[in-house]
DNA sequence: GAGGTGACTGCGA
DNA sequence: CTCGCAGCCACCT
């Protein structure tokens, strides 16, 4: 059905997120109109590296801003890198001031 | 075809 | 405060 069109749809506004930024899996997923099925954008985000152009997973955190998935990003230290090299610390897989830099794509784009 | 898994979240105890 | 459980749905075995 529209499957590929949700994974592209996540793909689209991870690819939104502004630099320095983060949001997380339930935002997108609210922001698509499946709230309830936020575990879809982390799945989606498992296909993330198999498609192009790259898509900013490291962005991507759950609610509490913890990287729970820096495992796939190959090495755990990856993630982090990325993350540091956004000017966004990241200290014992938590995101600091994650309320801070959140950014929320239903308010941001504003649909 | 059926069962198990998971980069999540919200709510109740 | 922490811990457990149910709902969610695509993918893998």
């Amino acid at each position: 059905m529209d499957r590929k069109i949700f994974y592209d749809e996540v793909y689209q506004v991870v690819r939104l997120i502004p630099r320095g930024r983060v949001t997380s899996y339930g935002a997108i997923a609210a922001y698509l109109g499946t709230k309830s099925s936020s575990r879809m954008v982390g799945y989606a985000m498992n296909a993330a590296h198999t498609i192009f152009p790259t898509v900013p997973a490291h962005r991507v955190v759950n609610r509490n801003g913890l990287l729970t998935g820096k495992h796939h990003f190959g090495t755990s230290d990856e993630m982090m890198k990325l993350l540091n090299d956004e000017e966004i610390h990241v200290l014992d897989d938590q995101v600091q001031s994650f309320k801070t830099i959140f950014w929320d794509p239903a308010a941001e784009l504003d649909i």
